[in-house]
DNA sequence: CTATCTGTTCTGAC
DNA sequence: TGTCAGAACAGATA
């Protein structure tokens, strides 16, 4: 499930796998998944990692990055010259499988013989080489982190002045507007929050927003904590999967008890045309 | 078997 | 400008 906790996860795991390594080799299967040119690839050092919303940029040495969208289903799995792995975004059977396999859409080699597999079942995701400035421009285009300091009360509340008809939740998966909440991250902050997801951003007070800042915030933090759905046998050889899914308290959980235990069940219905997670008991609807 | 569902984002029609 | 359906694709699930 990879939305910003997952990515976040992986950056910071391959952060110790690959910086200062070199890629040595690059194959992909169609110019769709991979955009560049490997020749600006090959050759390069690593030279960091940063998570903007959902994407995660590689930085290579001569100004040129990897951007990265996992998109659905997209993966990254990293296996060390000792075979040991790290495997996050989409949680699937391809995290412990032989590598490449049919999913696979980019392999790449480092100059220690261990290797990052792209791979993504549904091939909506995407790999592109860009200048310093290109990844500039695109960031710019996105809203506040939901852990900078841009992500205020003050600041939804203004933004929703403009948009008053706009519902809850489209509102907050608006990555012009806040940078990296998705489905279920969504659904699960406005569980905390106690908010209906159709509540017009209209009648929201500022305390309302403070409410939501602070619900976002620690959904995530929690998704973070939990590895998101980022898996590791450097952590456990068992290969367990991320511990996220097992903390959310609403999404997939039509027709089950409501987690706060106020007698009522959780219940899905369809928002912007995504499935959506809610107990009507405790979810007030503003108006 | 068929029909429906799916974690994201972009585009084009209205 | 805001909103919405549809598309990109390959499954899994009922």
């Amino acid at each position: 499930m990879p939305e910003l906790p997952e990515v976040e996860t992986i950056k910071n795991g391959l952060k110790g796998r690959i910086v200062g390594k070199i890629i040595t080799d690059l194959s992909f299967d169609s110019n769709k998944t991979f955009q560049g040119e490997p020749q600006e690839v090959i050759g390069q050092k690593v030279i960091g990692l940063e998570r903007r919303a959902k994407i995660l940029r590689i930085k290579l040495e001569n100004y040129k990055n990897l951007l990265f969208h996992l998109k659905m289903t997209g993966q990254l799995i990293f296996i060390a010259s000792d075979k040991k792995r790290l495997a996050g975004g989409h949680p699937s059977h391809d995290w412990h499988d032989k590598l490449p396999n049919k999913h696979t859409r980019i392999t790449f080699t480092f100059d220690d013989d261990s290797r990052l597999f792209f791979n993504d079942l549904r091939k909506f995701g995407w790999c592109k080489v860009l200048t310093d400035e290109e990844i500039r421009e695109i960031f710019e285009d996105y809203g506040p982190e939901p852990f900078s300091k841009g992500f205020t009360s003050e600041y939804l509340l203004e933004r929703a002045k403009k948009i008053p008809q706009r519902n809850l939740k489209q509102f907050l998966m608006d990555q012009k507007i806040i940078a990296g909440i998705g489905n279920i991250y969504n659904d699960e902050s406005l569980f905390l929050a106690e908010l209906m997801p159709t509540t017009k951003v209209g009648a929201l007070t500022l305390t309302d927003w403070q409410t939501i800042v602070d619900s976002v915030k620690n959904v995530l933090e929690l998704g973070i904590k939990y590895g998101g759905t980022t898996d590791s046998d450097y952590v456990n050889a068992e290969g367990r999967k991320g511990g996220m899914q097992e903390h959310l308290n609403v999404y997939h959980r039509a027709d089950q008890p409501c987690p706060k235990g106020c007698k009522g069940l959780v219940e899905k219905m369809t928002i912007g045309g995504r499935g959506t997670f809610y107990c009507r008991l405790c979810q007030k609807e503003k108006k």
